[in-house]
This record gives structure tokens, sequence and C-alpha cells, in this order.
DNA sequence: CGTGAATTTGACGCCAGTCAATCTACGTGG
DNA sequence: CCACGTAGATTGACTGGCGTCAAATTCACG
């Protein structure tokens, strides 16, 4: 596999799982995110709310967050930004960004200018609809966050995001067995699905009780994926990670 | 103003919040609506999860939603889908619908064909950047949700839900002075806002009895907005309404 | 008018929040 | 190498916002 090590690594075997790209593709990709990269350390801000949208962000290395505060203080959480992620591809016709991304831990990210995006999309058809597959992945996934903190319980959700993370880090080759990390605070995961710190904790001693779920330091094990996915509802076809776009597909690569 | 009456004029209202469209944008968009029509009966089913996605559709009159059931019978209305609201631009990428749609009321909608879809942003830059903008405030929106659900009391989120969909419909000239239309019960509210139907009447009761609102038959009226969005810290900057893209103005129009 | 849907009300219970203390892990400086 | 400081995790006691259940009332509409 040819493409092992390169910057948009993550990226690239994330866009594979909706077609499969020529190494034209790839090679452009790799190009892109070579402009410029910047690294970020952990709890730190990249985006404020109220900027003016910069160029586009890839997540290279390391997990952020886009987040939102009250007034008050109170805090949400919008959505994890994992490696190989791409933040806000056509913010640049926005004036002001509506909410702040932060890190969760050191992050090392691509700026990719809005007219290497441009050319990227008008150069190369396919690459151009796996882009586009990944915007609206990132729609569906906002849209059953809105689910799962509408309609479930405290152990359901929890669970559901613990599945979502699992699944998208699997997606991009950041799993080992059932394993992955979890650089998550239990304050930041209160601040994820609604709920207070001190419930989480408990509804993690929950999940962990019932041999589900270990999760020491930063280190989350699910021990039963399929039985963790039916307690909790868990139906991953939002993600469409089923080589959806696989009509397109040739033997070119 | 020539595109009163247009069947797209929702739409161009909306969009003209963004940037001025040119007559030429404007009756290719008005040109794109007419290709096919149809009406659909109130509380039904536009397209339901797991079906192939089909063309774009506009909400040419009445209002409808996304929304995704549980296995048990839960229900979380995901968006609302107002007059001169867009669906899913670009979902043709996907192979396999995520979510449903359905009717609140009887709903009048244009299908526009992908390829329309296509020649429209191609050729027509300026009409490209507000069709673009347009999916960013339905994402940024969705983003908000997730931040009303997850942070804020009953009282604020039914505040803050009653001030948007107010907003939204003022954005496209449907409101009359402080009034506008609400045709959503109280069942549907609580599956919006992810509270139980009885503690919704409680909550509405309460924005009514301190002055806020009224709301009788299908008729709600906001009697302060301003205090309204104080008091359940609605701040509409998400919904990027203020010409963002008016550096792109020109005046040919 | 009759009928079912929608709204409203009351009583009661529980899930999850709050407050506050304790424990643990870990990095730092003496 | 250990004392100490701090962030994070955990626990217990208590509270309250919101859910559930069930009945009553009003509304919409044929």
């Amino acid at each position: 596999m040819a493409w092992r090590g390169a910057l948009a690594e993550f990226l690239i075997r994330k866009l594979e799982h909706f077609t499969s790209l020529s190494n034209d593709d790839k090679h452009a990709l790799d190009q892109a995110s070579r402009q410029r990269t910047r690294r970020i350390r952990s709890r730190d801000d990249i985006v404020h709310e109220g900027d003016l949208p910069q160029g586009v962000n890839l997540i290279l290395d390391g997990w952020a967050c886009r987040y939102k505060t009250l007034e008050d203080g109170r805090r949400q959480i919008i959505a994890y930004l994992l490696p190989g992620d791409l933040c806000d591809q056509n913010v640049s016709v926005l004036r002001e960004m509506d909410h702040s991304i932060g890190t969760v831990t050191a992050v090392t990210l691509a700026e990719i200018p809005t007219e290497t995006m441009r050319q990227l999309t008008s150069g190369h058809a396919r690459l151009s609809q796996a882009l586009c597959w990944e915007s609206l992945v990132a729609a569906a996934i906002q849209r059953e966050w809105t689910v799962n903190i509408g309609q479930r319980t405290a152990f359901e959700r929890l669970g559901h995001l613990l599945c979502e993370l699992y699944v998208r880090l699997r997606a991009v080759g950041l799993t080992q067995g059932n394993t992955c990390e979890l650089p998550l605070t239990q304050a930041e995961i209160a601040d994820t699905i609604g709920l207070s710190v001190v419930h989480v904790n408990r509804t993690l001693q929950e999940l962990r009780s019932v041999g589900l779920i270990s999760l020491r330091g930063r280190e989350l094990t699910i021990h039963r994926l399929e039985a963790l996915q039916r307690a909790v509802q868990f139906n991953p076809n939002y993600l469409h990670l089923g080589r959806e776009g696989r009509h397109l597909d040739s033997n070119e690569a």
C-alpha cells in the first residue's frame, strides 16, 4: 500500500470506504496536505466563534472538537474531529464562524487553501464526489447526535457515542483489535451527551459492570461490539461506510 | 419585485439574505422549480429511511420535517423544512437515506433533477455560492439543535425553537408583524426538543403566563421577541442572515 | 352533534443533577 | 526520592426537573 505514511493517509483511507481513488487522486490529496501544516498543543483553540473562516483544515493527527459555549458557561461539544476529518470544506462563503474548534489532544493539521480545494474538486471528478460524501457523512453524524441526545437514556447515549467513535477510528485504521484510544475526560464526555460529570461516571461504571467495555487511562476496549450496538440501538448505517460509491469504481488503481 | 409569485419565490427571498441574485439567476431557479412539482398531503411521508435518494426537493409551500424512529417507537424530529428550504442538495452520492422526511402540513414541492442542479451551479457562479450558503446554514441549524437539546432547560429549549422558526419564517416573508403560523402539535414539539408531551404543555403555559408568547390554534405570536431571545439565549448568528455575501453584490439586478 | 385527536390537569415516581468530600494519578520542585 | 499540588475520577446524600399514567376537557371536522 503505497500511501501508508502519506500525510493524507487517514483521509485517503476514509474516502476509500466510499469509492476507490486513483493514484493521481491520492497524490493530489497528499500534495494538498503538504502545503502548510500546523501543530497545536492539547486543549487549545484552533478557531474561535466570530472568526473569519479561513481555508479548509484537515486533521492529520490527534483529536479536536467543535463546541459552543453559552453565556453562563454551559458548553456543548458539537462534533469530534478525528484524523482524516476535514473541517468545513466550504465555510469560506460564510463571514463568521458560529462556533469554536478546539483540540482535545495535541493536533497536527494541514491547512488547505480554498484555491487548492477548488483545483482538487474541479480536476478530479471521483475525488470531488468522495469529498462530497465526506461532508454528507459529517452532516449525518450531526443528525444522529440530535437523535442520541434527544431520545436516548444516559446508558444508551454513552454507549452510542463510544460505538461511533470506535467505528470511525476503525475506518481510518486507528484501532487495535477491539480497543482504541479515548483521550476524553469524563467532563468532556458529559458536555458531549448532555449529562453531568457525575452521571457520566456512574454510567461508565454501569457499562463496565455489565462487561461491555473497559476503560482505563486513555484506552477503551469494547468487549462485545455487537452486544453493545444492540444494547444502545447503534445502527452504523448513518456513517455510510459501505462503499456506497462502488458503482463508480474502476480498476485503474 | 418581479419575482413575487414565482414558484421559487421563497427560496429566492431566502438566498437574497446572503447575496443579491441577478434576474438571470432568479429565472434559472424558477425554471428549475417548474420541471416537476408534487403535492403531498398532511402527515404523509415524502422519503423513507432506506430509500435510494432521488433528486433535490425544494419546499414550495407547507411544512415538512426530517425524522428518525428508533426500534421501540421513540421518534426524534431532526429538522424542519420550511418554504424555500432545499432538501439534500447532494444526497445523490449516497446510496441510501439514513432518515425519513415527512410532511407536517400539506406540502407542495419541486423535484429538481440532479442534472438540472448541476447546470444551475455550473452556469451561475453567484447562485452556486448562494446554494452553498444555504446548505451551510442548514448544517449550522443542526449544530444549534444539538446545543439546544444538550444544554438548555425545557423553558429555554422551547423558547429557542420558537425563536428560530419565527426568524426563519420571517426571512422568507411568512410572518405578519410578530405572528406566524405554527402548525405543530405539542407531540411533534415534544419529539423535536426531547421532552414529553405533558412537559411541553406545561412549558408552553409558562411561556404564555410570563407574557412572552400567545399560541392559539395554529397561530403563534411572540409579544416581545427581544425579551424572549434574551430569556432563552437565542443568538441568531447561526442563521447567517446578515448578507454575509454582500461583498459579492453587483448592481446588475 | 358525534367522534377521535389534541390539549390540559393532577398525582406520583424516577432519572439525572447538585453539592461536597474523598481518592487517585501524575507531574513538579525541593 | 519524596512532598506536594492539581486535574481527574469516584462516592454518598440529597434534590428537583421532567417523565409516566390516567383522567378530564376542549377542539376539529365530517
